[in-house]
RNA sequence: GCCGAUGUAACUCAGUUGGUAGAGUAGCUGAUUUGUAAUCAGCCUGUCGGGGGUUCGAGUCCCUUCAUCGGCUCCA
C-alpha cells in the first residue's frame, strides 16, 4: 500500500500502482466524470498512469488552469487528427495550448485553405470527440522517432526530433494520428463537447521570418456547449470596449487615409483628456525634481549615428529629410534621448548638479511595418511622456526606485491594479545585437534586479528582450480582449553616455561618466489612452473625463437659467455642457446615458423654485436634488478619494 | 513585410442566380414645450474603398491597388 496526500492535507492509502482515475472513482463518481488530468508530486500527468510510491495528488478539472491547458493541448491534437483525415499528407509543426485555446501550425502544401473550411474541420473534430478516441502515451527512442517521421515525410517534426535528447522523447497515439509530444493529455477526446476554430494566420516555422510560413489554425474548445456560448458572448462584450470603436463614438481621436496610416489625430475631447493626463504627470514630476524641456521634431542624422540607432534601425526608418543645400540630412526623431544628451552636454556638469532630470512630452516618429499598426496602441507618430535622468553611478538605484514610485502613483490613480512587471535582459547567447561592454551590461542589469527586490515588485525576467543599449523594466497592462501592451518603462543605460561622451566633474576634480535612466510612466500618450479606454469602457474617472456633467433643461424655457447654472459650476471648477435641443427630458436623459456623461443635471420649474438641481448619475439613476455647491462638493470628494498622496 | 478576412450614406447594416442601390440612427425643416432611457411629420444623404478588365449590362465575376480587422515577424 502507498500513501496518497491530497491538497487539503488528508492522507489515504491505496494499493501500489493505483491510477489517478481509480483514486478519483474511490472518492466520487461525479469527480471521476469531471477530472481531466492529475498533478502527481507536482507534475501534471495522465489519469491512467500508475502511482508506484507515496505521493501528493491533486485531481485537476476544467476549473484548474492546468486542467484547461491539458484540455486545450489535447484539443490541438484533435484538430491535427481531423485535419490529417481531411487533408491527407499535410505536414505538421507545433501545436500547443495557449492562454485561450490552442493552435496548430500546419504546412497545407497545395491545399487552398481558408476560414470557409472551418465548419467541416469542426464537424470532423466533434465526430472524433464523440467517438471518444483514446489518446495514449508511449516512450520512443530518438532513432524510432526519426524513423517514424522520415517514413511519414514530416520535415518539421524530423527537425524537432533532431534537437531532442534520446530518452526524453514520447509519442501520443490517437486513432490513426501519432504525434511527437511531451504531453500530458486527456485520456481520450471524449470530454471535448464544443469546438470553435477562430482564425487562420501565417506563422513562421519556429518564429523565424527567414523560415517558411506555415498556416496556423487557432481554435478554442470546451467541455460544455454552454461554455462556448458564454465565451463568444464575452468576446462580444469585450468588443464593445474596443478603444477604436469608443474613440470614434466618444469623438476622442480619428485617422484619415490622406493624412496617413498610423498617424492619429486627437480630436478636441481626446485632446482635453490627454492634456489632463499630462498635467497630472507634470505636477508629480515637478514634485520629484524634473525640469521640462522642448526639443525639435527632427534632428541631424549624425545624432543617431552616434547613438547607434542609425545602425540598428536606420534601414527600417522613415527616410532622412534632405535640404536644398547639399549634404544636410535630418531624421524625424524616433526617440528623444539624443536631443536630451545634447542638453546635458550644453555646459560642463558638476557632481553637485546630479541627478539632472530632463522631461519632455516628445512626439516621435517610427516607421512601423504596415501589418503592425493597431488603433492607438501601435502607431507611427506618438508622444512619449519621456524623461532622462543623468546621475552618478551611486545614485542609480535610488533614482530608479523613485521612478518606480511615480509609476505606482499613476497606475493607482487610474486603477491599473492588474499590471504585470517584466525585466528585460539581453540575450547572453547573442551579444552582437547589443552595444556596450559586458561590465556595463552587468551593472545595469543588476541595478534593475536589485531595485525590484528592494521595492518588493514581482517581475518576470525575460532574456533577449532588452533594448540594444540597455536592460529595462516594463509595466504591461492587458486590453479588453486580453492582449498585453507595454505601458510604463524604465531603462538603465551606461552606453549612450559613453557614445555621446557625457561627463561630469567629480568631487575629486576628475572627469567621470554619468549613468542615464530612460523612463516613461505612461509609455506613450496614445497607447496609454487606448488601454485606459478599454479598461474604463469609456467611463473615465471624474478627474479625467472631458465632461463631468450635462445640464438637461426640462424645456426651452429654462435654457437661460441653464446657462447661469453652467457659469456657477464653472466657478466651482467643474466642466460640462448643456443639451439645448427641443426634446423631451426622457430623450435627453437617454442620449446623455449613451454618451456616458457621468452626471445629468435636470433643471425645471421645481429646481428653479428651490434653487437646486436634480442630479442623475450615469448608470445609477436619480440621486435627488441638491444645490450646485453640494453637487460640486460631492464631485470633489469623489476625486479626492482616488488620488494618491505623494 | 507575410498569412487569412473585411470594405455599400456621417454611424450600424441589408442588397437573392449579374438587370445602374435600401433600412434604422444621425443631420436638416416644421409642429410639439415636454419631469428621469427614444414626440410626430416631411426632406436630404452614396464615385457600393480606388484603378483596370469580362459582359448588352457589374455593388455582385476576374485582376490590381489602398485601408482596416485577426494573427506571424518586428517594436529604439
Amino acid at each position: 500500500m502507498i500513501n496518497i496526500t491530497f491538497p487539503d492535507g488528508s492522507v489515504r492509502q491505496y494499493p501500489k500502482g493505483v491510477t489517478s482515475m481509480e483514486v478519483a472513482k474511490s472518492i466520487s463518481e461525479g469527480l471521476a466524470r469531471n477530472i481531466l488530468c492529475a498533478k502527481v508530486n507536482g507534475k501534471v500527468t495522465e489519469l491512467y498512469n500508475p502511482i508506484e510510491e507515496d505521493a501528493t495528488l491533486q485531481l485537476l478539472t476544467w476549473n484548474d488552469d492546468e486542467g484547461k491547458e491539458t484540455f486545450w493541448h489535447t484539443s490541438a491534437h484533435l484538430l491535427a487528427d481531423a485535419i490529417e483525415t481531411l487533408y491527407p499528407g499535410v505536414k505538421f509543426g507545433f501545436g500547443p495550448a495557449i492562454e485561450n485555446g490552442f493552435y496548430y501550425d500546419i504546412d497545407f502544401l497545395d491545399y487552398p485553405v481558408s476560414s470557409d473550411d472551418f465548419p467541416q474541420i469542426e464537424k470532423k473534430m466533434l465526430e472524433l470527440a464523440q467517438a471518444k478516441i483514446p489518446v495514449r502515451r508511449r516512450e520512443v527512442t530518438k532513432q524510432e522517432a526519426l524513423d517514424y517521421f522520415a517514413k511519414k515525410g514530416d520535415p518539421y517534426k524530423l527537425e524537432h526530433v533532431n534537437d531532442l535528447e534520446d530518452g526524453t522523447i514520447s509519442f501520443y497515439d490517437s486513432g490513426t494520428f501519432t504525434d511527437l509530444c511531451r504531453g500530458p493529455h486527456l485520456t481520450d477526446f471524449g470530454p471535448v463537447k464544443a469546438v470553435k476554430l477562430t482564425n487562420l494566420a501565417g506563422a513562421y516555422w519556429r518564429g523565424d521570418e527567414h523560415n517558411k510560413q506555415l498556416t496556423r489554425v487557432y481554435g478554442i474548445s470546451f467541455p460544455k456547449k454552454k461554455d462556448l456560448d458564454e465565451y463568444l458572448e464575452m468576446l462580444e462584450e469585450a468588443k464593445k470596449r474596443d478603444h477604436r470603436k469608443l474613440g470614434k463614438e466618444l469623438e476622442l481621436f480619428m485617422f484619415n487615409d490622406t493624412v496617413g496610416k498610423g498617424l492619429p489625430i486627437w480630436l478636441p475631447k481626446g485632446t482635453e483628456l490627454r492634456l489632463r493626463l499630462q498635467d497630472f504627470l507634470t505636477k508629480i514630476q515637478k514634485h520629484y525634481g524634473y525640469q521640462q524641456v522642448i526639443t525639435p521634431h527632427i534632428g541631424g542624422k549624425q545624432l543617431y549615428v552616434t547613438s547607434g540607432h542609425w545602425d540598428h534601425y536606420g534601414a527600417d526608418s522613415f527616410r532622412p529629410i534632405t535640404t536644398p543645400e547639399e549634404g544636410e540630412e535630418y531624421l524625424l526623431k524616433p526617440m528623444n534621448c539624443p536631443h536630451h544628451c545634447m542638453i546635458y552636454k550644453n555646459e560642463p556638469r558638476s557632481y553637485k548638479d546630479l541627478p539632472m532630470r530632463i522631461a519632455e512630452y516628445g512626439t516621435v516618429y517610427r516607421y512601423e511595418q504596415s501589418g503592425e499598426l493597431h488603433g492607438l496602441t501601435r502607431v507611427r507618430s506618438f508622444t512619449q511622456d519621456d524623461a532622462h535622468i543623468f546621475c552618478r553611478p551611486d545614485q542609480v538605484k535610488e533614482e530608479f526606485e523613485k521612478v518606480m514610485d511615480i509609476i505606482n502613483i499613476i497606475f493607482k490613480a487610474l486603477s491599473f491594479q492588474n499590471f504585470e512587471a517584466q525585466i528585460s535582459l539581453r540575450d547572453p547567447n547573442d551579444t552582437s545585437k547589443y552595444v556596450g561592454s559586458d561590465e556595463n551590461w552587468n551593472k545595469a542589469e543588476q541595478a534593475i534586479v536589485e531595485a525590484c527586490k528592494e521595492k518588493g515588485l514581482k517581475a518576470k525576467v525575460e532574456t533577449g528582450e532588452a533594448a540594444f543599449y540597455g536592460p529595462k523594466l516594463d509595466f504591461m497592462v492587458r486590453d479588453a480582449i486580453g492582449r498585453k501592451w507595454q505601458l510604463g518603462t524604465i531603462q538603465v543605460d551606461y552606453n549612450l553616455p559613453e557614445r555621446f561622451e557625457l561627463e561630469y566633474i567629480g568631487s575629486d576634480n576628475q572627469k567621470h561618466r554619468p549613468v542615464m535612466i530612460h523612463r516613461a510612466p505612461f509609455g506613450s500618450m496614445e497607447r496609454f489612452v487606448a488601454v485606459l479606454i478599454e479598461h474604463t469602457g469609456g467611463k473615465f474617472p471624474l478627474w479625467l473625463t472631458p465632461e463631468q456633467y450635462i445640464i438637461l433643461p426640462v424645456s426651452d424655457k429654462y435654457i437661460d437659467q441653464a446657462k447661469e447654472l453652467q457659469h456657477t459650476l464653472n466657478d466651482l471648477n467643474l466642466r460640462g455642457s448643456i443639451d439645448e435641443r427641443s426634446e423631451k427630458i426622457g430623450r435627453k436623459i437617454r442620449d446623455a446615458e449613451m454618451k456616458k456623461a457621468p452626471f445629468m443635471l435636470i433643471l425645471g420649474e421645481k429646481e428653479l423654485n428651490e434653487g437646486t438641481v436634480s442630479v442623475r448619475r450615469q448608470g445609477a439613476g436619480d440621486l435627488g436634488s441638491m444645490t450646485p455647491q453640494a453637487f460640486a462638493k460631492m464631485i470633489e470628494e469623489e476625486i479626492d478619494s482616488v488620488m494618491v498622496k505623494y
